[in-house]
RNA sequence: GGGGGUGUAGCUCAAUUGGUUAGAGCGCUGCCCUGUCACGGCAGAGGUUACGGGUUCGAGCCCCGCCGCUCCCGCCA
C-alpha cells in the first residue's frame, strides 16, 4: 500500500496515528524557517507541516524545492492544529500532518495555467483547459463534474435493473439511414466500395430488440450526429436510451418520472415531485412560444387576435384577415430596454420573415404622475382595444408589451425567442433570479405526426418515421395529414430539452403506408434501407415505445453548467477537433489504399 | 454555409485620437522570513501584440486576408 488514507479522511480521531499520504503539491507555503504543503487528491486535501528542527536538513530542502503539482508522498503523525490556526474551509482543516519521511514520486513543469485558484481556472481560456485536459480535470470543480456522471450512471443502471430492464448493447458500425442527421462515415475495407457510418441513435436496433422478445430494453448508448455543433451538442454524445413492449405513453411517462425522481435524489438530493405537468404542443407554442417551454420565466404569452381583428392598425387587422394571429407579451419591468436591446429583438423577429417587431414602453408621463405608454402604433389603438391589452397583460408601469402578427406558429415562435432573451436581459439586470435548486419538468405531448417540406413539397416526419399516430387519427394520414397527432412525448426540464420518445408503428402495413404514400421515399428505397424492420415485423412485432434521454445535458443540468463539455471527459471543439490529441489526423497512403480510398483534398502542411 | 464575440508576458487583463522604451496583478527565478492556508517582504527575468499583407513619418490600435477558440442562425428524422 502506497498510502494509508486519501486527503480527505484525516480528522481529529487520527490525531496521534502516523499516517501516509499520496497526492498532488496543492499550494506550498514556505516561511523559512517552516514550510507548509497542501497535499490534494481528488477525495480533497490535507495540511502537511515540515519543521526543520525536527528533520534532516537534505529532507526539509527536498521540501522547500517542491512546486505546484508535483507528486508526493509524505509519511508523519497526525496532530490537532495550535489553538487559532484551524481552517474551517476544509474538512481536514482541524488537523494536520507533521512529516518525517517525504517521497518525490515525480516532478512537475510549471503549469500552463493554476489548478488551485477555481476563481482564475474558471476564466482560462478554454483552448488552454481543452489542450491540457488533464490538467483541467484535476481542477475540483471539474472532478466532482465526472463524479456526479459516474453516479448518476450506476444509479440509472440499479434503477433500470430494479424495473426488469436488460442493458443490451448494440452495433456502433451500422449502415447509413440518410433520412435524418448527417452521419459519419467508415470505408470498409473487406467490402471494397461500401461503408458503415456511426448510428445517430440505436432506434432500429432497440426496436428489433422488442421483436425479438427483449421486452424491456435500455443501454447508455453513445451516438454520432456529424451536423454543427452548439454548447450543448457534440459529435458524438451518450443517451439513455430505453424500449419497452406491450405498454402505452403512460407507461413510459410513470417510468421516467421514476427514473428522474432516483436522478434528483442521487446526484443533488432533492425530492422532486410527480406526476410532472403536461402541455400539449400546441399550448406550448400558445402560452410560451416554443415547444420546450422554460416555465420558472412566467411572461406567458396572450393572445389578441380576436381584439384586434377589426383594428385600425392594419399591420394586426390585416395579418388577421389573413388567417393569422396577433399574440403579444409582457416583459415586466423591462420598458428601460435600450435602444440596441429593442434592434436585437426586431432583428430575431425579421429573421422569421416578419417585417418589423411593435412595442410599447409603459412609463412615467412628463408630469411624473401618470403612466403613458410610448409607442409608435398606440395612436392606432381604440379603448376597447387598449382596454383589453391592459387586462391581458395586466400592464403596470415599467411594462414592455411586444407584438407579433402573423400566421400562428410563426407569431408564437417570435414572441417566443423574444420571450428568452428578454429574460436573460432581465436575469442580468437582477430584476429575474431563479434558485438555482428549482427545476420545472414537464412533458409535452400531441405533437404533429408531420410537418411539411415547403421547398421539396412533401411531408416529412416530425420525429421519425417509427412514430405511431394517434389511433383516432390514423384515418386522416391520407386526407388531412396536418391534424394527425404522433404518439410522441418530449421530457422538458428549465427550457432544456432532456428527451423525447414516441409510441412505435409495430403494424408492418401501417409503417409501409407511412413511407410509400404519407413520406413519398420510393418503395425500392424503403426496401433498401428499411427492409428488414418490415420483414421483422411481420413475424410478430409487439407494440412497443421508447424514449432516450440525453445523458449529458442531464449531467449539464445536474452539475449546473451551460455546457455539456464540462461533463464530458475529452469534448471537442465546435469544429470537432481534440486540441489535446490533434483528431482528427491525416492517415498514410497505404491505409487510403486498403480501403480503396482515394483523396481529393489537397493534403495539409 | 451565414452572423456576432474574441486573440497583447506562462495565466487574467490594461494600454486616451494612430505617437516615448507595450504596463498591472497572479505565476516563475533568486534572496529573506517558524503558524501559514490568496502567507508576507525585497530584487529580477519574461513580449514576433495569433499569423500574412496593406495604409502611414509612425500601427497592439485603421484596412484587407487568414487561422484558432467561442456563442447564435441554418442544420440536428
Amino acid at each position: 500500500m502506497k498510502r494509508t488514507q486519501h486527503c480527505n479522511e484525516l480528522r481529529p480521531a487520527h490525531i496521534g496515528q502516523m499516517v501516509t499520504l499520496c497526492g498532488w503539491v496543492h499550494s506550498r507555503r514556505d516561511l523559512g524557517g517552516l514550510i507548509f504543503i497542501d497535499v490534494r487528491d481528488r477525495e480533497g486535501r490535507t495540511q502537511t507541516v515540515f519543521d526543520p528542527s525536527d528533520l534532516p536538513k537534505e529532507l526539509f530542502e527536498r521540501a522547500a524545492a517542491l512546486r505546484s503539482e508535483c507528486v508526493v508522498r509524505v509519511t508523519g503523525k497526525v496532530r490537532q492544529r495550535p489553538a487559532g490556526t484551524n481552517n474551517p474551509k476544509i474538512p481536514t482543516g482541524e488537523v494536520e500532518v507533521m512529516v518525517k519521511e517525504l517521497e518525490v514520486l515525480n516532478v512537475a513543469d510549471v503549469l500552463p495555467f493554476p489548478v488551485d485558484d477555481p476563481e482564475v481556472a474558471s476564466k482560462v481560456n478554454e483552448e488552454l483547459r481543452l489542450k491540457y485536459r488533464y490538467l483541467d480535470l484535476r481542477r475540483p470543480e471539474m472532478a466532482r463534474n465526472l463524479r456526479v456522471r459516474s453516479k448518476v450512471a450506476t444509479a440509472t443502471r440499479v434503477f433500470m435493473d430494479e424495473q426488469g430492464f436488460l442493458e443490451v448493447e448494440t452495433p456502433t458500425l451500422f449502415k447509413s439511414t440518410p433520412e435524418g442527421a448527417r452521419e459519419f462515415l467508415v470505408p470498409c475495407r473487406t467490402n471494397p466500395g461500401l461503408f458503415y457510418a456511426l448510428p445517430q441513435s440505436p432506434q432500429q436496433f432497440k426496436q428489433i430488440l422488442m421483436v425479438a422478445g427483449v421486452e424491456k430494453y435500455f443501454q447508455l448508448a453513445r451516438c454520432y450526429r456529424d451536423e454543427d455543433l452548439r454548447a450543448d451538442r457534440q459529435p458524438e454524445f451518450t443517451q439513455i436510451d430505453i424500449e419497452m413492449s406491450f405498454i402505452e405513453r403512460e407507461d413510459i411517462y410513470a417510468l421516467i418520472e421514476g427514473l428522474l425522481q432516483r436522478v434528483w435524489k442521487t446526484a443533488l438530493n432533492i425530492d422532486v415531485p410527480v406526476p410532472f405537468k403536461r402541455l400539449t404542443f400546441e399550448e406550448a407554442l400558445n402560452r410560451y412560444g416554443i415547444d420546450k417551454p422554460d416555465t420558472r420565466l412566467g411572461m406567458e404569452l396572450a393572445d389578441l387576435t380576436e381584439d384586434f381583428r377589426a383594428s385600425k392598425f392594419k399591420v394586426f387587422s390585416g395579418a388577421v384577415a389573413a388567417g393569422g394571429v396577433v399574440k403579444a407579451l409582457n416583459a415586466k419591468g423591462l420598458a428601460c430596454a435600450t435602444q440596441s436591446q429593442i434592434e436585437t429583438m426586431t432583428e430575431y423577429a425579421k429573421s422569421f420573415g416578419a417585417k418589423g417587431l411593435a412595442y410599447i414602453k409603459v412609463e412615467k408621463g412628463a408630469d411624473g404622475a401618470t403612466v403613458e405608454w410610448k409607442s409608435p402604433i398606440v395612436k392606432f389603438f381604440n379603448d376597447a382595444e387598449k382596454a383589453a391589452l391592459a387586462k391581458k397583460l395586466a400592464i403596470e408601469e415599467g411594462d414592455l408589451i411586444l407584438f407579433a402578427a402573423d400566421q400562428w406558429l410563426n407569431a408564437c415562435e417570435i414572441l417566443g425567442k423574444i420571450r428568452l432573451y428578454c429574460a436573460d436581459v432581465l436575469k442580468t439586470q437582477g430584476k429575474l433570479t431563479i434558485p438555482t435548486d428549482r427545476f420545472d419538468f414537464l412533458w409535452v405531448v400531441d405533437f404533429p405526426l408531420l410537418s411539411f417540406d415547403k421547398e421539396q413539397n412533401r411531408w416529412y416526419s416530425s420525429h421519425h418515421p417509427f412514430t405511431a399516430p394517434v389511433a383516432e387519427d390514423i384515418p386522416m394520414l391520407k386526407t388531412d395529414p396536418k391534424k394527425v397527432r404522433g404518439q410522441h412525448y418530449d421530457i422538458v426540464v428549465n427550457g432544456v430539452e432532456l428527451g423525447g420518445g414516441s409510441i412505435r408503428i409495430h403494424q408492418p402495413d401501417v409503417q409501409k403506408t407511412v413511407f410509400e404514400e404519407v413520406l413519398q421515399i420510393p418503395p425500392e428505397m424503403v426496401k433498401a434501407r428499411f427492409g428488414y424492420m418490415l420483414e421483422a415485423f411481420r413475424f410478430g412485432a409487439p407494440p412497443h415505445g421508447g424514449i432516450a434521454l440525453g445523458f449529458d445535458r442531464l449531467i449539464a443540468i445536474l452539475c449546473n453548467t451551460a455546457s455539456i463539455r464540462d461533463v464530458i471527459a475529452f469534448p471537442k471543439t465546435a469544429k470537432g477537433t481534440c486540441l489535446m490529441t490533434d483528431s482528427p489526423g491525416s492517415v498514410e497512403p497505404k491505409q487510403l489504399r486498403d480501403l480503396h480510398l482515394e483523396l481529393k483534398v489537397a493534403k495539409k502542411e
